[in-house]
DNA sequence: GTGAAAGCGCTAACAT
DNA sequence: ATGTTAGCGCTTTCAC
C-alpha cells in the first residue's frame, strides 16, 4: 500500500557508503565519522527514512512488546491502570498490546496464546472472574516468560504481583460502617474464587469481630458482577437479613444494590448505609454520592510495569515479589450516619 | 530468557529433511507427502515448536497487526466498540494494538508515531476532543496507509469512517422532549470542535425549529467532558435559561447534569427532564432511570474492523467509504413526563 | 572510521 | 514431493 519503503540500503547507496556504516550512523555509535553521520541523518530525515522495527525486532531477537490482560477496560479500575502501564512502557520505550479476557477463562487463554505468537516479551494480567484453573499462568513461569500479576491474582500462582492490602481495606470500610452506628452490616461479594473478594470479606469479618459483633456466612452474598444478579442478591439479602449497612466488593456492585435499596423504598444512608470499592469517579455524581476506597491504580500501573521491565531486562530469573500498596477510604453520603 | 527456541531448522535437522520442506509441512500446503507431513507435526508437538512470528513477518512484510486509537477505554461505548473491534479483528487472524489518547492532540500523534513504527498494517482512529489540526492523518494518507476513522471524526478528513447518525438522533431525542411537554430545552455541547456534539447540536435545532420553538444559542452550553466542567455549565444554564429539559451530547455530561440539578433540588423529569447519548449500562441504575440514544457499537466495531481490513487486503487504493448506522432512543424515567 | 559478510527464522521462487 | 537458493531489513562480528 506505502509507495516506497526507504531502507538503510537506499541511503547507503545514495551516499555511496556502506549499510553497515548507515545502520551505525542512525543509531548514534560513536565510531562514526561526524560528517558522515550527519550526512546519513540529513538525508534519512528528507526520504522520511522509516526502520523497520520488524527486521531490528528479527535481528536482535526482541520486540519491545509487553501483553496486558485484564477481565474487562469499562471498568474504570482497569482502564485507569493501564493508562499508566501504557505511560510507563512508552517511557521504557516498550509498546503494549491489551486483551480484554471479558471475565472468560476460554478468552484469557487464547489471549495468551495470541499475545506469545505475537512475540510478547512479558505478560502483565489480572485474572478474570472465571478463571479457576491456572495451569496456562503456570506454562507460561515454567517457559520462564516475565510475568507480573495484578490485583485479581490467586494464591496458587507464585508471580512477582501488584496488589493492594484488600483485607485492611475491607477492615477500614467495615469499621466505619460500624463506628457510623450500624449493626447489621450484609457483604456483597463476587465470586468466592476471586481472591479480592474473599480477602475483603476477611477484613470484614475481623471489623465485625473486633467490634464484639458475630461473622455469619448468611450475610454474605455473592454475586456475579453483572447488574440483574447483584439486584437479585440485594433483595434476597434485604429480605434474610434486613442490614442497616452493606459492604460491597465493588463500585459496580454498589451501583446495582443502591438501585435495588431505592425501588425497595430504603433510604441510603439513614435505613442502609452503603460502602464499595474502587472511587469510580461516578461516585462523586450518586445520590447519595458513594463512599469507597480508593486504590493507588497510577502507582499500580507504574509499579507493575517497573517489576515486569526488570524481569525482562533481567539474563537470569529474578526472585519473585509482592508490592503491596495502600488503599484510602474516601467518606460520602451514602454511609455518613452522623 | 526462554529455554531453547525451537525453529524449522531444528525440526528439519532431526528429520533429514530440508528446513522449505518443513515450512511446507507446517502451513499445510497440499504437495507436501502424508507421511511427512505427520513426522513433521508430530516432532513440532513433541518439541512445541512456536513459529517466531517476527521472521514470518519479515520474510511476507505483514504484521497483521493492526493499530486502534481511542479518546478513553473508560468511556463505555469505546471499552464495547474495542471488544467488538479485538473480536473480529482476531477473528481475521489479526492482533490489535490499542492506545488511549486521553483526549489529548498530543498524545494522539505519538500514538501515531509509536504504532507505526510498531509496523501496524493500519489503523483505527476515534479523534481526541484536542485534536483540531488534522495533519497528522493527512499525513497518515499521503502515505497510502489504511485507515477507518469512527464514532469521532473531521468533515476535513476524507477517509473511510463509520458513524451514526447524529442529527437524526439528536432530532429523535429533542422531539421526545418536545412530545412530553418541554418548553424550554437547553443543549448540553461538547466542545466546538467535535463534530458529534455540533451535528447532534443540528438535530436539536431541527427538532426545536419543526415545532415551532426559536433556536438559541444561548440555550448550548459547550462542556470540556470533564465533570467539574459539566457542573458549573449545568449551573449556568439553570440561572440563565432555567430549562425544563436538557439534552445532554453523553451520558457521562447527562450524569453531572443531573447531578447539579439535584443540588439545587429540582425533581427530574418533572421539574426537568432529560435525555442523553450512549446508552451506557449505568443509565439504568440510576434513579431516575437514564433516557439515552443507544448507538449501535457492536456492529461499528464489526464494521471499522471490515472497512479496514478491505483496505489492508486489497493491492489498489479503495474508494472513500461513509458507513452510517442508526440510532435507537431507550426512553427512561428520566424523561417521562406524562 | 568503514566495509564485507554472516545471520536472525522464515517464505518463496526456481529447480529437480 | 522435496531441496536449493535468495531474500525480508537490520545488527553484528571480524577485518582492514
Amino acid at each position: 500500500m506505502k509507495g516506497t519503503p526507504v531502507t538503510i540500503k537506499d541511503i547507503a547507496k545514495a551516499l555511496n557508503i556502506s549499510i553497515s556504516t548507515v545502520s551505525r550512523a542512525l543509531r548514534g555509535m560513536p565510531e562514526i565519522h561526524e560528517s558522515t553521520r550527519t550526512a546519513v541523518i540529513k538525508l534519512a530525515e528528507e526520504l522520511d527514512y522509516q526502520p523497520n522495527q520488524l527486521a531490528k525486532n528479527l535481528a536482535k531477537s526482541r520486540t519491545k512488546t509487553i501483553g496486558v490482560i485484564v477481565p474487562n477496560l469499562s471498568y474504570y479500575f482497569f482502564s485507569a491502570a493501564l493508562n499508566s502501564i501504557e505511560e510507563a512502557a512508552m517511557q521504557a520505550g516498550y509498546s503494549v498490546m491489551v486483551c480484554q479476557s471479558n471475565e472468560s477463562y476460554l478468552r484469557e487463554v487464547t489471549n495468551i496464546q495470541n499475545l506469545l505468537r505475537g512475540q510478547v516479551e512479558g505478560f502483565i494480567i489480572s485474572l478474570a472472574r472465571d478463571t479457576n484453573d491456572y495451569s496456562h499462568i503456570h506454562k507460561l513461569m515454567r517457559k520462564e516468560v516475565p510475568l507480573v500479576l495484578f490485583d485479581r491474582y490467586a494464591d496458587e500462582i507464585e508471580a512477582t504481583k501488584v496488589i493492594v492490602n484488600n483485607k485492611e481495606a475491607a477492615f477500614k470500610a467495615t469499621e466505619h460502617l460500624l463506628e457510623n452506628g450500624c449493626k447489621k452490616i450484609g457483604f456483597l461479594a463476587g465470586p468466592p474464587n476471586l481472591l479480592i473478594s474473599t480477602q475483603r470479606l476477611m477484613g470484614y469479618k475481623e471489623a465485625l469481630e473486633k467490634h464484639g459483633i458475630a461473622f455469619s456466612n448468611t450475610n454474605v452474598f455473592h454475586t456475579d458482577f453483572t447488574q440483574d444478579n447483584t439486584v437479585i442478591k440485594t433483595l434476597e439479602m434485604m429480605s434474610t437479613l434486613n442490614p442497616d449497612g452493606i459492604v460491597a466488593v465493588s463500585d459496580r456492585i454498589a451501583f446495582s444494590a443502591m438501585f435495588a435499596l431505592k425501588q425497595k423504598g430504603l433510604r441510603i444512608p439513614e435505613d442502609v448505609a452503603v460502602v464499595s470499592f474502587n472511587n469510580e469517579p461516578i461516585c462523586t455524581l450518586l445520590s447519595p454520592t458513594l463512599s469507597s476506597v480508593s486504590q493507588p491504580v497510577q502507582e499500580m500501573g507504574t509499579e507493575v510495569v517497573r517489576l515486569l521491565l526488570r524481569q525482562i531486562e533481567n539474563e537470569h530469573k529474578l526472585p519473585v515479589e509482592t508490592k503491596i500498596l495502600e488503599t484510602n477510604l474516601i467518606v460520602r453520603e451514602s454511609s455518613a450516619r452522623k
